[in-house]
DNA sequence: GTTGATTCTATACCATAGTATAGGCTGTAT
DNA sequence: ATACAGCCTATACTATGGTATAGAATCAAC
């Protein structure tokens, strides 16, 4: 059988040694069997994991988001059902972003339409730093 | 005329006396007169410069773009013509944001919808697990 | 005059997601 | 035998946006 070193598997899922490293001991990665040396031999399956982080980070979760779906989908047991349940929690979240988001642009479209057209030069009467202060105050 | 303490500041204006501390030593808002004990006074209208920093914070403005759109509405000159073009790349920024979210939504639930059905318990086979992979090639 | 509250500065600490560096060990080639 | 590449651990450092703490000075009230 063979094995992956650190620097190859780092290359193959194009990360740095040291995200390898952190990866491992925030267990997002199975921890490496040793050689005597003490080297670490990954399996190669351990590719897969990586990808599977980098996916998911690119999905939106976050490391520790991670950690729990990696428990979910490759964990001792499989627990498709609670993975499932998160990944429709994430679902909602990220909708949830996306609407404020959205909000956030056409306050900022908003804010910038009469200033266009004139400006007051006078922090009275300007629709732009009225805005901006006016958000302050909605945090919803 | 009357100032403001620190901690009327930060009560007026719901921060924690640290942060406005913090964004005094980041230019956030303007450094306060000093009485002869070395107790900071502020102006009222300090206020309203916290207020356009966490306005502009919700709107998806980092701190360091802050500074520099403060230096357009609040600085000695005003330079709107700077601060509405830094505005509306931001708005540029966040349109693309929301399109990859969107598409990242979409991704989810793409993932999702075959895994409801029935779950393959095989890594080899599994619909979910595939995606976040594929997710992991392209940063598009 | 003493207590307790407020203010000040400076530094450390939190989470997040790593990256960089120092110093030591191993392995191979010349 | 020695140089150099690669790997190891541990610690420090990056950015972001603050929060918490220590220790000193000062203020207000009784």
């Amino acid at each position: 059988m063979d094995f992956y070193t650190t620097s190859q598997l780092a290359s193959k899922a194009k990360v740095n040694i040291q995200t390898i490293y952190y990866y491992e001991k925030c267990d997002l990665i199975p921890a490496a069997q040793r050689s005597r040396n003490g080297h670490r031999r990954f399996l190669p399956e351990t590719l897969l994991h990586i990808l599977f982080v980098r996916g998911a980070q690119l999905l939106g979760f976050s490391l520790k988001e991670i950690i729990e779906l990696k428990r979910c989908f490759f964990g001792k047991y499989w627990n498709c059902t609670k993975g499932i349940r998160k990944i429709r929690r994430k679902i909602l979240e990220m909708s949830e972003m996306n609407r404020m988001l959205v909000k956030h642009i056409q306050g900022l479209k908003n804010a910038l339409a009469p200033c266009s057209k004139q400006c007051q030069h006078n922090h009275q009467k300007c629709h732009l730093l009225k805005t901006f202060i006016r958000f302050s105050r909605q945090s919803n």
